[in-house]
DNA sequence: ACATAAACGGATCAATGTTCCGTTTATGTC
DNA sequence: GACATAAACGGAACATTGATCCGTTTATGT
């Protein structure tokens, strides 16, 4: 079926929102007022609900494409480093992505229906996006081959849980201990 | 500095109060409006908010108090049963009750300052009332010894962190199967 | 240039958190 | 038991926020 065309002020206008939701999230808290998020974008309240039929629809959109972001991010830096190198750099990308996402966390619990599909979407995003990274570390001998994507998304995400003021240092510390795991026992292709 | 001595009536309503959120907690969420709490309670709003000047102090009450009942269960068991056998229950009981937190751990990492100090509220009740039964239990060798309360605790409420329908049942076997790991290489007395 | 429909936006409404203050009641003293 | 007094009560009122509605504006196609 085929989508009808959007006006280019309505598109230009979703973006704004997008953006201006994700500032305010950052800076007040993902429970900010939509009138906050629509002073910001410049645009009315009808705007934004003629959009988001709900407040919890804008939180979820915001996260969708944070997630689009960040699994694009694997993409552009397997095509710029080196594969155990471009492994490194989006681990520690996503572990900052994580760590952005404490608050969100709280919403996304809640049981709000427009949550309910963000864990498929963040898995079928991200799994494929690191599943790729492995394997072309592996294929170069920079990490041990065997390891599930699925596991290290885990992983990182219950590392990040942490409950006191050193939780990113913590955190920080495990998944480079993690990252040390993947080396240890790496197969080098010369050696096989 | 000697506490003002609190009216009967005054006593009465905050024990109707603190009975009535916990009923609509459960049955209408952690969010449910404080009208609905103070017309269940039988008390007018103002009555409610002399106590808790916010919304999120009563939520926290609730659970302070609900975290007291479980705590004291745990000597209550070890006074009726075998070592073991009260060990067993009471992370059962544990685990049930952590179940019933879910939508509460949404508000608790809010961010709202009435939550920050019920973590540490939690471990000092929850941490010497299981310390004592895992003492108990490895005495009466019905349990390996040297295994730290408060890791079981994280374990137990770790292995709640569910994202299907199939989480309860999961949690349950899990938690058995970490009980069985605690009977394992038990050093019975005799063996000594 | 014009018609038309999509989009806009902010006033308005409903619901909820919170405050305020006149009224009621528990308690201590005589 | 009467009385004074202060603690407690409770619900109307206020402020804020999620969400809706509809007159106005603007983008787009012909």
């Amino acid at each position: 079926m085929s989508e009808k065309r959007v006006r280019a002020d309505a598109r230009r206008n979703e973006d704004a929102v997008l953006e201006a939701a994700k500032a305010v999230f950052a800076s007040s808290g993902v429970d900010a007022p939509v009138r906050e998020i629509a002073a910001k974008a410049g645009v009315g309240l009808g705007t934004i609900y003629r959009r988001f039929p709900e407040r919890s629809d804008l939180v979820a959109a915001v996260f969708r494409r944070e997630v689009d972001t960040c699994a694009a991010e694997a993409t552009a830096l397997a095509e710029s480093h080196p594969p155990g190198e471009a492994l490194v750099l989006w681990l520690k990308r996503y572990t900052a992505f994580i760590a952005t996402k404490r608050g969100l966390a709280a919403a996304l619990h809640s049981g709000d229906p427009a949550f309910e599909k963000l864990p498929g979407y963040f898995r079928s995003n991200f799994e494929p996006a690191l599943t790729a990274l492995l394997d072309a570390a592996a294929a170069a001998g920079e990490v041990r081959a065997g390891v599930a994507a699925y596991d290290l998304l885990r992983a990182v995400g219950n590392l990040s849980i942490a409950s006191d003021e050193d939780g990113p240092a913590y955190t920080a510390g495990m998944v480079d201990l993690l990252i040390d795991g993947l080396r240890f026992r790496a197969v080098r292709p010369a050696e096989k």
